[in-house]
DNA sequence: CTGAAAGCGCTTACAG
DNA sequence: CTGAAAGCGCTTACAG
């Protein structure tokens, strides 16, 4: 049995001729090694964990497939785990990670991400947050500057000559959506205009049947104080819109402008393309997988916070062409 | 430690007293239980991998949070894992779960599934084949019959007065691709029509990028020969297809008619919403789990052939409004 | 260079 | 009802 784990692990330290013998006999009585034995004598198993916020977003999925290819590099494995943007998910996931003894995890929190850190770091599992900013120097966190996104957008929006803006977010995601919002409050002062006049409208979740909900909420508005532009917290939600909103008779970007923010593959090919906010997925997802793998590698390893900006890709439902 | 098990797994054996004690121990001293070591005494673990062809496909992730669901109301956890429409992936990945000694594996097998079935019993682990019919009697699968949907997908449009039509499929996922282009050529012979007529058009993958470039080798055609509706292999191509198409001017439907396969939720959302085959993905997540779960459970199995149907949803992308 | 031994952290009979 | 012991399948010093 020694002899067979040096043949699989250490060959050179084998007589070849032993080793053929071996090989020949792990092929014939089809061995395959228990990684569940070698992790529990390593005391470390070779996979991480990517904890993200709802699986059908197309814009996790990429990030998804994206560390799971840095991982594949260094010979690790994803466990991907969904939280569906649910906090008793996002808990029973860290268990199970934890039971699983992951190396390390990488995890968009659900809101505040004070839970999941001392959850994982009372465990002693390495953990990146992604999406996030770390609240103190105990963990590495790559997010995105979601107020400067936000202003961005906005500011797009202004540009095109809209006054009356909505912003539809809502529960879920708070801090993303909390900071998308300022960032367009601050793009209105920026214009000399109210930020106060910001039309918030709120969604059950982040996703597509929540931009058919926001739709039909404003068009429950008189035409008149109905906002001339939205900027929506993600894609999902302003294809949702677009589609409630053409179905009743508004036209995009005419009666209606809209931006997202994500840019997933599924904006460019909108009924009106649609205009986004371009998250970095790849940076993002490279940046994460190579901070957590720092941090296991053991060397000494500083905390970081690194902070990656948005892109603005204008197309024709924001207005301009 | 004995006892300390006792209380985690079978409580009622241990005295009150006792179990208090070392509940309160396992809090203080935040002990989480090693699933590791828990799965190497057992022989088993409790978790079941998922592989799917593309976990950027909408199709796939639905289906992967229904199978998560599923599994879960049995407390099982779901390993997700994505071939990338490639056979070498694939194999990585089936031994990667067998060396993860998970409980099963549900899986969109590359192409045919022989590799992965003889892989997988070899090494005795229960398999439930998913969108692909088990070759002999096996192993359990749940599959859509996709020469029933070809079949109905182009009847529509010879119902909508095509006459020349095309199937754009491709290398990647031979068998469904291939049924797809053989119902397609059924309805044309219960036409009338030549079936070698179909116009064939193969794409790297069965991807957006894919549709975009099968739009520009259609767009080579002279406007007389090309065709004048479309059956893509799924949704991903045909959104593809419709931008590309679009930018070049070429009117949907009225120039070309297109109708997809899955009918993910971007197809109603499209440019122009588009027509499709709807796949029961709930049903197959919800089939698949369980005859996985009856193999697992030891129960004496007969293994079984499910075939599901899919169904036409029409949108203006096909004509008929 | 090889093979026997210890130990990773559990669970489950088993003796007390 | 409790605690000591064996064993799951590996890997890694260690003795030979």
């Amino acid at each position: 049995m020694g002899t067979v784990s040096n043949v699989l692990n250490r060959a050179e330290l084998v007589k070849p001729e032993t080793r053929q013998r071996v090989e020949q006999a792990i092929r014939e009585l089809r061995f395959v090694r228990s990684e569940v034995a070698r992790q529990l004598r390593a005391g470390r198993s070779r996979s991480v964990g990517l904890l993200v916020l709802d699986v059908t977003n197309p814009f996790f999925t990429d990030l998804a497939r994206g560390v799971e290819e840095f991982l594949a590099e260094a010979g690790l494995s994803m466990i991907l785990a969904d939280s569906n943007d649910d906090v008793a998910r996002e808990d029973r996931y860290i268990n199970l990670l934890a039971e699983q003894r992951v190396q390390g995890v990488l995890v968009v929190p659900v809101g505040r991400p004070a839970g999941v850190l001392s959850s994982l770091r009372e465990r002693d599992i390495p953990v990146v947050l992604i999406d996030t900013k770390a609240p103190d120097r105990t963990a590495c966190s790559v997010s995105i500057d979601d107020v400067g996104g936000g202003r961005t957008a906005v500011a797009h929006l202004i540009d095109q000559g809209h006054r009356r803006i909505a912003f539809v977010g809502g529960k879920g995601r708070e801090r993303q959506v909390a900071d998308r919002a300022k960032g367009a409050r601050i793009a209105m002062r920026d214009a000399g205009l109210d930020p106060t006049d910001l039309i918030t409208v709120r969604v059950e979740a982040l996703r597509f049947a929540g931009g058919r909900d926001a739709a039909k909420q404003l068009l429950t508005l008189p035409a008149g104080r109905r906002p001339t532009a939205a900027f929506c917290a993600n894609d999902l939600i302003a294809l949702g819109m677009l589609q409630e909103l053409s179905q009743s008779g508004v036209a995009i970007p005419d009666d209606m402008a809209l931006i997202g923010y994500d840019d997933i593959i599924f904006a460019a090919a909108a009924a009106v393309p649609l205009s986004s906010m371009r998250q970095p997925c790849q940076d993002l997802a490279r940046t994460a997988t190579d901070l957590l793998l720092e941090e296991t590698s053991g060397a000494n390893h500083d905390h970081q916070q690194v902070v990656l900006a948005s892109e603005l890709i204008v197309r024709r439902s924001s207005g301009a062409d």
